[in-house]
RNA sequence: GUCGGUGUAGUGUAGCGGUUAGCAUAGGAGCUUGUGGAGCUCUUGACGUGGGUUCAAAUCCCGCCUCCGACCCCA
C-alpha cells in the first residue's frame, strides 16, 4: 500500500523550509517597524460566519473545506484571514480602536482547482488597518507592501490601485447594471489584451457603453474627476498622502477590480515585473461596512493579503534566497574509530552548550562513511577526532569546500565557528 | 467546473501485445580499517487504480484518480 498527499497540498522538507522561513523572518521586522501587533485566529470557525451571505458570492462558499464535529455542529476551515478578524473586531467590544494587526505565515484551505502557484493549502501574510477611515491609512498599507517587497529583494514592481467608489461611479455614469461582471472582465486588461477584453464585454454592454468605458480607462484622473463629475478622487488622495520615495512605485490605474465583493473604496493589486503572468503578489483594499456585517459597530477597515507562496516561486525562479541558507548543522564531528566515539559525542554537546549547531554520528558508522555523509549534506566543516587529538586536546577543523584543515584547541574552534 | 495532454523504482527514462520489465542517477553494503565529492563490485527498489478485449496487457479500449498546461474562478 502506498499512501498519496491529498490534492493540492505539499510537504516541506527542510531544504524548503530554509527559504519559507526566510522569508518570514524578513516580513516579521517590516510589520513590526509600523507597529502591528500580531494575531492568529482559529484554523475552523463556525460555517455560519465563514458563509455569511452578504460578504462572498456563491462560489466562494463552495470552495470552503467544512465537517461537521462530534456535536453536529458545523465548522469550516478558514479559507481567509479578513473574515475572521472581522469576526473578532465585531464581537469584542473591549477592544480599543484603532488597532494594526499583522499575520505572518498563516495557514489557510480552499478547496479549488490546483494550478501554478495555487495550492489547497497554502499560506499568507499581510496586515490590517481597522477603525482608521483616512487616505493616510491606505497609503501606509502601500507603504508596507513597497517595504516588504523591498525587503525580500525584490525591485522591480508596481502597485496599480484604484477604487470602488470610482468604478461605481463609472458604471452609474454609462448605465451599468450588472457592475461586477463587466468590471471582472475589464480586471483582465492587461492580461488578455484589449480586443478580447472587447469581445467579452459585447456580451453585457452596447459599442457605446465598450467604448466609454475604454476611453475611461486612459485618462489621466484630473481628467476622470471631471468625467464622472466628482470633486476628488480617494485614490489621488491615497497617492498625496505617499512619500515621494513610494510615489514610484504606485500607478493609478482604472481598470483594475480586485475582489469586488466586499471592497468598499480603495482597491490595489501587485505586479512584479517579468512576472505578471503569475497576478498579483500582494492586493487589498479598504472594506468599510465588513464589520458591520458581522454584527459590529460600522468600522471603516483597509489592509492587505501577500501571497507569500507566489512571492516564493518568483525568488526561486529569480535564484533570489541567500546562498548560504542551508538546513543542518555548522559543523560535524567525526570520530576516527569507535574508541573516539565517546569523545565525540561529549565534544559535540560541548560546541551545542557554546551555541554552535554541532551534531555526530548516531549510526556507528565509519570514519569514510561519515565524511561522505558531512559532505553529501552540504555540512560546512567537519572536526576529525581521534587518539592524537584526544590527547592533545587539539583537533582537526576541516573546512569541507576548501579541504582544509586546522588543528585547533575547543576554544580555537568555537571563535572561529561562532 | 470545462478542454487537452500525461502516468514505468526516490528522480529521470527505455520497452509500443509474449522481456527474468532494461538503463542512468539517488539510497544501502563493501573495495582490509586516520581523510569526502571520482572509480569498481554487490544490493534494495517500479508498470496510478478498477473494469474490459485477448490464449496472452506496462503495451489496446472504457471509467476513476494523479500530475502538467489552457480556460473559468481567485473572497
Amino acid at each position: 500500500m502506498s499512501f498519496k498527499r491529498p490534492k493540492g497540498t505539499r510537504d516541506f522538507l527542510p531544504e524548503d523550509m530554509v527559504k519559507r522561513r526566510w522569508l518570514f523572518d524578513v516580513g516579521r521586522p517590516v510589520f513590526e517597524r509600523y507597529g502591528y501587533g500580531e494575531i492568529e485566529t482559529p484554523a475552523f470557525e463556525t460555517l455560519e460566519l465563514l458563509t455569511c451571505k452578504d460578504s462572498l458570492g456563491e462560489d466562494a462558499v463552495k470552495d470552503i473545506y467544512r465537517f461537521k464535529d462530534k456535536a453536529g455542529r458545523n465548522l469550516g476551515l478558514r479559507f481567509d484571514p479578513t473574515t475572521p478578524i472581522a469576526r473578532v473586531i465585531a464581537t469584542d467590544r473591549s477592544i480599543k480602536l484603532p488597532v494594526k494587526w499583522c499575520y505572518n505565515f498563516v495557514r489557510m484551505w480552499r478547496y479549488e482547482d490546483v494550478a501554478k502557484g495555487r495550492y489547497r493549502e497554502f499560506y499568507q501574510a499581510g496586515v490590517e488597518i481597522i477603525g482608521a477611515e483616512g487616505p493616510e491609512a491606505d497609503a501606509e498599507i502601500l507603504m508596507v507592501v513597497v517595504d516588504y517587497m523591498l525587503a525580500t529583494g525584490l525591485k522591480q514592481f508596481t502597485l496599480r490601485i484604484n477604487s470602488r467608489k470610482i468604478l461605481d461611479a463609472l458604471a452609474k455614469k454609462i448605465g451599468i447594471n450588472n457592475s461586477i461582471d463587466i468590471f471582472r472582465i475589464l480586471d483582465k486588461l492587461d492580461k488578455q489584451g484589449e480586443k478580447q477584453v472587447k469581445i467579452e464585454l459585447s456580451e453585457f454592454l452596447n459599442d457605446r457603453q465598450i467604448k466609454e468605458i475604454f476611453s475611461f480607462v486612459r485618462m489621466k484622473p484630473e481628467q476622470a474627476r471631471k468625467y464622472l463629475n466628482m470633486s476628488s478622487l480617494d485614490v489621488e488622495d491615497v497617492v498625496a498622502a505617499l512619500p515621494a520615495k513610494y510615489k514610484k512605485y504606485v500607478k493609478i490605474d482604472f481598470s483594475i477590480a480586485r475582489g469586488l465583493d466586499y471592497y468598499t473604496g480603495f482597491i490595489f493589486e501587485t505586479l512584479i515585473k517579468g512576472q505578471e503572468s503569475l497576478g498579483s503578489v500582494a492586493s487589498g483594499g479598504r472594506y468599510d461596512n465588513l464589520i458591520e456585517k458581522y454584527g459590529g459597530q460600522p468600522t471603516p477597515a483597509t489592509g492587505v493579503g501577500i501571497g507569500v507562496e507566489r512571492i516564493l516561486e518568483i525568488l526561486e525562479t529569480k535564484k533570489m534566497f541567500p546562498k548560504d541558507l542551508q538546513p543542518g548543522p555548522k559543523v560535524f564531528i567525526v570520530p576516527i574509530n569507535d574508541k573516539a566515539k565517546k569523545e565525540a559525542f561529549r565534544l559535540t554537546q560541548e560546541l551545542r552548550s557554546a551555541g554552535i549547531s554541532a551534531d555526530t554520528d548516531l549510526t556507528g558508522k565509519k570514519f569514510k562513511k561519515n565524511l561522505e555523509y558531512a559532505d553529501s549534506q552540504k555540512i560546512p566543516y567537519a572536526i576529525i577526532i581521534g587518539e592524537k587529538e584526544i590527547k592533545q586536546k587539539k583537533y582537526l577543523l576541516k573546512d569541507m569546500a576548501k579541504r582544509k584543515e586546522s588543528r585547533l584547541s575547543l576554544s580555537g574552534i568555537i571563535n572561529k565557528l561562532k
